[in-house]
DNA sequence: TTGACATATTCCTATATGGGTATATAATAG
DNA sequence: CTATTATATACCCATATAGGAATATGTCAA
């Protein structure tokens, strides 16, 4: 099996950067396809194409506008990540880091039942 | 080109779920490779694979102890994707989409000069 | 030593990618 | 109608997968 696809979800869509920076335009408000293709030096095929995964996985919607395509971001399909990663905004806190050191070394010395130490 | 390198950063890491997965098992503790593949009822080189990529970008650490490797998480390697997400919190609040929504409309009726309705 | 256990690596393969280029579709202008 | 603008799609290609199977490496036991 390869790698699953970029539209499978949020987490693979956005592990392009050139999605990332997509949605960081859009969350300034809408625009056009040319809008982005000039704000990211980009060539407008890859900018559609970026655009078609991200409105695959709802992270963009889209709103036709004469010969234009205006597009919007779509926040909440971003919450799936938010949510994930947020349970581990302990884990960089710095005191909880040594809390888990000293309490992975404690059980460490358990297991071996007061043995020679580390 | 071809997708981004897997290892080239959290992002990428991250967005293959059984690295999800393992994350969230070490989160717990640290852990042997053979706990994992027992837990996550994966086979053994796909598990010491996965590893690999997580270690590469530094979302765990690795300690050798007798004939096993006790993986272990640093969760730090996560606050990008955190931080980067953190900032469209505001994007999936119901008012806020509301008022988006409204001052899209509005705009619109603006650029056609009061024409034909939606 | 040999054997058992724990983990990592190598090889294979199907598949999806992202960029480039060319072209198709759509909508407006004249 | 034709021309122009705006966007999407099709095609090609090099590349990196993720899983499976086999094997290599490493560590301890007897």
């Amino acid at each position: 099996m390869a790698r699953a696809a970029t539209t499978t979800d949020a987490f693979n869509a956005v592990a392009e950067p050139r999605r990332r920076q997509i949605l960081d335009v859009l969350a300034n408000g809408e625009r056009s396809v040319n809008d982005l293709v000039t704000m990211l030096d980009l060539a407008q095929p890859q900018v559609s194409k970026h655009l078609r995964v991200l409105r695959e996985v709802g992270l963009v919607d889209v709103r036709d506008d004469g010969r234009q395509r205006m597009y919007r971001l779509h926040g909440s399909a971003l919450k799936p990540i938010y949510d994930w990663v947020r349970t581990y905004e302990r884990t960089w806190n710095e005191r909880f880091e040594a809390l888990d050191d000293l309490l992975a070394e404690l059980s460490e010395k358990e297991e071996e039942h007061g043995g020679s130490g580390e």
